[in-house]
DNA sequence: ACTATAGGTGTACGCTGTACACTTGTCAAG
DNA sequence: CTTGACAAGTGTACAGCGTACACCTATAGT
């Protein structure tokens, strides 16, 4: 007799709690997701959250690690640049998913996910051949470039590619003195003709950066190949 | 006769309350700033400030105007890839002097100096020889690094050369099972002897992605030359 | 001198996270 | 069956937030 009468009611546990955050942040965003209106999303009152989560703070760090746990790691048997293609897409896609985590990913302490994504991330660059050194660098484009890029498109509000061109030209109506900015203006006028599409936008600069990487691991001796080396320094 | 015997107080203006704020939030950080300090600062009462901006968001929108304001524009004089160069390591020093603005540069309500950023960066590009959806491509790929890397940077706290290691190593002693991610201790152990530089870091990926867009422009085919075309569909 | 106006004040409301004391529901041992 | 412990949920309360609204006060124009 494990439940008798006011069984509608199951217990709440952090798992559960974790879940309804993750849900009710995609679906309110991060501005209006609160202790208050999550302990109502669960028919509870707000002090019982603190029986599960230590507080809001780590609340936020669990829902991360979440999002963490739904990017594809890279797989074992992809050659490096097929394996970290997928892994990015996959990124920007749990992005997508989850929009309050942008700019949150790599600020809050780090939870198991985390740890394995990054290990494995690292791993399959340094099994792939990358020297130590060119490794780190080459997560760190990567990972700004995934980052930003989702900072991006959750900033233009560019959702379809039909919505790209109005976005655009709403944007531009909010501005007085238009004419003084033409290339602005043909952002507005042409965007809209081009079929702009943010899915083949973010392949585009990631296979950029990629055949880069590429590029460097066959013959390593860093960007700016055949230029003037330490124009100024930096 | 303006001032008599209170002079000490200066009156308040949209653009002094507009410069304490950012000098408030630089020090402070964006969670500590609120109306009420940004008062107290002013050696005001909190409502004083709404006689000068409409509220606080629109402060705000004018925070990351002044953050604008500060980039260096694409210079008239340079080829492109000199001056995107340039705006774009100006663009970091400004996010690293501003950081609270990581994040807020393109989701806010756009500014005269944002307009004037955007129109210079697009012209530079396109006047030299970027066709339109080229042009916006290589914009792209640039924002969403150097947004990117800003936010990483922030995250990970490597300060300077010195402290890159100390705070990878801190960060990893939050770790319990460490053991299993041998390319987590990896990092942590090598990258303090690395010497490893934020700066130079940034201009690594920075080079990689001109690199990129430079040999694209010299022959237009899109990246990844060579290689079999639409894998998956993304 | 009178009055309109801009700038600064004080109070108050609804929202936030959460500390602390309380009650309730469930199970184990006596 | 009772008792007592412990986990889970409740209720109240407080400090801090952004800001609406009414008020005062000092200056400027007629």
């Amino acid at each position: 007799m494990t439940k008798k009468k006011l069984a509608s009611r199951k217990p709440l546990s952090s798992a559960r709690v974790l879940k309804a955050a993750v849900a009710l942040a995609d679906e309110t965003g991060l501005e209006a997701f609160s202790m208050r209106a999550l302990a109502q999303e669960l028919g509870v009152v707000p002090m019982a959250l603190y029986k599960h989560v230590a507080n809001k703070e780590q609340l936020l760090d669990g829902m991360v690690d979440i999002v963490f746990s739904e990017i594809e790691l890279p797989g074992e048997n992809l050659d490096w640049r097929s394996a970290m293609r997928r892994r990015a897409i996959s990124t920007r896609e749990a992005l997508k998913r989850h929009s309050w985590a942008i700019g949150m990913m790599e600020s809050r302490h780090p939870g198991p996910a985390n740890l394995k994504n990054h290990n494995a991330v690292m791993g399959c660059l340094r099994e792939a051949g990358f020297p130590f050194e060119m490794a780190i660098h080459a997560y760190s484009v990567q990972d700004a470039y995934i980052y930003g890029f989702a900072l991006q498109e959750r900033d233009t509000g560019f959702e379809t590619p039909d919505s790209a061109g109005e976005a655009a030209q709403r944007r531009a109506q909010t501005i007085d003195a238009l004419e003084d900015y033409p290339h602005l203006v043909e952002i507005t006028t042409k965007l809209p003709k081009s079929g702009y599409d943010n899915t083949a936008e973010f392949a585009w600069g990631l296979d950029l950066i990629l055949d880069g990487l590429d590029r460097l691991l066959q013959a390593p001796r860093g960007p700016r190949a055949g230029r003037a080396r330490r124009g100024s320094a930096l």
